[in-house]
RNA sequence: CGGGGCGUAGCGCAGCCCGGUAGCGCAUCUGGUUUGGGACCAGAGGGUCGGAGGUUCGAAUCCUCUCGCCCCGACCA
C-alpha cells in the first residue's frame, strides 16, 4: 500500500469522546472512525486488520471440521417468536418498520436450527459444526468503549449439532481447543472462566476473557494456580463461621442507633464476623429472606440459581414490615412474624454466637446459634467473593478484575431444536431433538484487546498475523534523492504484499511518527546519506531497536522477520 | 430508562456566567525556502455557532422544546 495513494487519515489528536487506548489508537491510526453511536466504519488498514482475524478463525473453524455459511442479517420474526426470543431480546432486538415481520439478527442459533430442521433427519448426519462470520445488530441500550461494545458488530458465530451427549461435549471440547489456538495465534493473553449458564439453561458454558480495565465482566482470578471465574459463579474458599466453645441462651437487646452492620460494629464493638444480615426478597410473588455474614454481598446471580427465576427484587419497606414485623435494620432469623421460606449463606451453617435483627424494630439479638435457633435448612453459597480471598483451589490469595469477554462457548443442549422442530431418528428409530452448542467470537473485540495489550506512548505496537503489514518503508526526502526513490521502490515491488511504503513528500518526522502510530513490526528507513554507504536503517517498532544494514543484507533481515525470526 | 457533560470551520478547542461585527491551533489552497523525529516565510479560502421556537433594538451567549454524541448507573440471549 503506497501511503500517498491511499486512505490513511492519522490523527494528531483525537476528541475527549474516546477513553481507551484502544478507541484512541484506532482513530488516531486511521483504522476506524465512528459513524453513529455503536456503529464504526472500518477504513481500508482496518478492514485489513479485519480480514487477518478472520483468517486465523477460518483456519482454525475449518481445522476442527467447521463448515462456513454466510446467513441472512433479515430474518421473518416468525421464527424468532417459535423459540419466545421476541419477548426475551425485547428492545435489544432491531424490528424493521415499514415492512411487517422483519427484524434484524442479533445472532443465528434459531436460523441454524430452521435449517438443520430441514435436512438434518438422521443421526448419521451428524456431527455438524456450522459458522459463520458475519454482522450482528443488537439495539444495545449505552454502546461505549469505541468497537467494544457496538449496536453493530462482527460476529464469529458458530454451532454443533450432535445426536448424543456425548456428542455434544466432543464438538465443545473442539470449540475449546480452536478458541485457545484462535487466541493464542493472535497474541493475545486470556483466560478462561466458567460462567453463569443465566436462564438459557445450558448444561455448561465457558468465556474467554481478557483482563482490562476497559471490561465490564468481572471476574476472580488465582494468579498462582489459574483457578478463573466470572464472578457471578465465583467461589472462594473462605473458612465459614468458627464455632464458639460457649453457647449460651440468646438475649435480646436495645440497639436505638444502629440501624447497619457498621453502626453496630462501632457502638457494641462486635466481631464483624458475628454479624448477620438478613434480606428480604420477593421472587415470584413471594417472600424469601436471606442470611449472610454482615458484610458480605449478596451475589444476585448465584440467588437466581438457588431460586431458580431471574424474576425478583428486594422487598418494598411495607412489605418488610409485614413480613417479618420490622423495618430495615432489624430483622433476623429469630421471631419472624410469618413463617417464610429461609436460606443462608453457607458461611453460617452450624455458626453460633451470632448477632442479627429481633425483628422488632430498635432491638437485635445475640447468641444466635443458627443450628439451635433456627429453623433454617437451605444452605447456599450466595456470596460474591472478595479481592484477596483463597482460592478454592490452591487456597493462594485471589484478585477480582475486570475483564472484556472475547468469546463464550455453551452447551445449548435441545432448547432451539425442540421448539423448532428439528428432530431425528436415532440408531432405534427413535425420533429425538438435536442436540445443539453455539459458539462466538468478537471480532472487533480481538482487534480491540490486541491494541490494549500492544502500544505505548507512540501507538500501536502489531506483531503476528494481526499485523495489516509486516514492512513499513519510510522514504526520506524521495523527490529530491532519486536513489532513495529507486531503492525504495525496488524493496516495495518485491514485497508489495506486506509492505506499507510512505512515499509521501513529507518531513522525516511526520513519518516516523506515523510510522509508530500505526505499529507495523518493521521499519525500513531510506534516505540519502545511508544508501551513499550502501546502507539503510531498520528499525523493530516493538523494542525500538535500530541499527543500519548493508543493502545487500536487508532481504536476509526481512525473511527473517517474515519466518518469526 | 435515571444522573452528569458536551454540540462553534475538515479535526481538536476557546468564547457563553456578564447579549453588541465569531476566534485559536492543526489541516487545506497558492508562491517560495526546506527535508533524519510532527519545518519556515508570505498570502488565501472555509461558519446559517446541532435544529425549532421564544425574550430583546440586538442572541453562539438568556428561556423553552427537540435531535445527536460521550461518561456513570440500570439493562445485556
Amino acid at each position: 500500500m503506497r501511503l500517498h495513494r491511499h486512505f490513511v487519515p492519522t490523527l494528531r489528536e483525537v476528541g475527549a469522546d474516546a477513553q481507551i487506548p484502544s478507541h484512541i489508537l484506532m482513530l488516531k491510526a486511521g483504522l476506524v472512525r465512528q459513524l453513529a453511536a455503536g456503529v464504526f466504519s472500518f477504513l481500508p488498514l482496518g478492514n485489513k486488520v479485519l480480514k487477518n482475524i478472520q483468517k486465523v478463525i477460518r483456519e482454525e473453524m475449518d481445522a476442527i471440521g467447521g463448515q462456513e455459511f454466510l446467513l441472512p442479517a433479515l430474518n421473518p420474526i416468525e421464527i424468532w417468536e417459535k423459540t419466545d426470543r421476541v419477548e426475551a431480546m425485547g428492545d435489544v432486538m432491531f424490528h424493521i418498520k415499514n415492512r411487517d415481520g422483519l427484524v434484524l439478527a442479533p445472532t443465528h442459533e434459531e436460523i441454524i436450527t430452521f435449517h438443520a430442521s430441514q435436512h438434518v433427519k438422521s443421526y448419521k448426519d451428524m456431527p455438524q459444526i456450522w459458522y459463520q462470520i458475519q454482522t450482528k445488530f443488537r439495539n444495545e441500550a449505552r454502546p461505549k468503549s469505541g468497537v467494544l461494545r457496538g449496536r453493530q458488530f462482527i460476529m464469529k458465530d458458530a454451532y454443533s449439532l450432535d445426536s448424543t451427549q456425548e456428542g455434544l461435549d466432543e464438538s465443545y471440547d473442539k470449540h475449546y481447543k480452536a478458541y485457545r489456538n484462535i487466541f493464542d495465534r493472535c497474541g493475545i493473553k486470556f483466560f478462561v472462566v466458567g460462567a453463569s449458564s443465566g436462564a438459557m439453561g445450558g448444561r455448561q458454558s465457558q468465556e474467554f476473557m481478557v483482563e482490562s480495565n476497559s471490561g465490564e465482566d468481572v471476574c476472580a482470578v488465582c494468579d498462582t494456580c489459574g483457578y478463573a471465574a466470572n464472578i457471578e459463579v465465583a467461589h472462594s474458599n473462605i473458612p465459614v463461621v468458627s464455632r464458639l466453645d460457649e453457647n449460651p441462651a440468646i438475649e435480646e437487646f436495645a440497639t436505638p442507633n444502629s440501624k447497619t452492620i457498621d453502626d453496630l460494629i462501632e457502638h457494641f464493638s462486635f466481631p464483624e464476623e458475628r454479624l448477620a444480615k438478613s434480606v428480604v426478597y420477593i421472587a415470584d410473588d413471594k417472600p424469601v429472606i436471606i442470611f449472610m455474614r454482615g458484610n458480605d454481598e449478596l451475589n444476585e446471580e448465584k440467588l437466581a440459581a438457588v431460586l431458580k427465576t431471574t424474576n425478583f427484587r428486594p422487598a418494598l419497606p411495607e412489605e418488610l414490615e409485614a413480613i417479618t414485623g420490622a423495618s430495615h435494620g432489624s430483622i433476623g432469623p429469630v421471631n419472624l412474624k410469618t413463617d417464610i421460606r429461609m436460606i443462608a449463606d453457607n458461611l453460617l451453617q452450624h455458626a453460633n454466637g451470632m448477632i442479627s435483627g429481633a425483628n422488632k424494630d430498635g432491638y437485635h439479638i445475640k447468641n444466635i446459634d443458627f443450628d439451635r435457633d433456627t429453623k433454617i435448612t437451605e444452605f447456599y453459597d450466595l456470596r460474591t467473593v472478595q479481592e484477596g480471598e483463597p482460592c478454592p483451589v490452591c487456597n493462594k490469595p485471589m484478585r477480582v478484575v475486570k475483564a472484556i469477554e472475547l468469546g463464550h462457548i455453551f452447551k445449548l443442549g435441545t432448547r432451539y431444536s425442540s421448539a423448532l422442530g428439528a428432530e431425528f431418528l436415532d440408531a432405534n428409530g427413535k425420533k429425538a431433538p438435536i442436540i445443539m452448542g453455539s459458539y462466538g467470537i468478537g471480532v472487533e473485540r480481538v482487534m480491540a484487546c490486541f491494541i490494549e495489550q500492544h502500544f505505548d506512548d507512540s501507538g500501536i505496537i502489531w506483531e503476528g498475523p494481526l499485523s495489516p503489514y509486516q514492512l513499513h518503508i519510510i522514504t526520506l526526502s524521495p523527490n529530491k534523492f532519486e536513489n532513495v526513490k529507486a531503492f525504495a521502490e525496488e524493496i516495495y515491488s518485491k514485497y508489495e504484499d506486506i509492505t506499507l511504503y510512505d512515499d509521501r513528500d513529507e518531513s522525516a518526522g511526520i513519518k516516523f511518527n506515523d510510522a509508530d502510530l500505526i505499529g507495523i513490526p518493521m521499519q525500513i528507513i531510506i534516505g540519502n546519506k545511508n544508501l551513499q554507504n550502501g546502507e539503510v536503517e531498520v528499525k523493530y517498532r516493538k523494542t525500538g531497536e535500530r541499527f543500519t544494514v548493508k543493502v545487500e543484507e536487508l532481504e536476509s533481515k526481512i525473511q527473517e522477520l517474515i519466518s518469526g525470526k
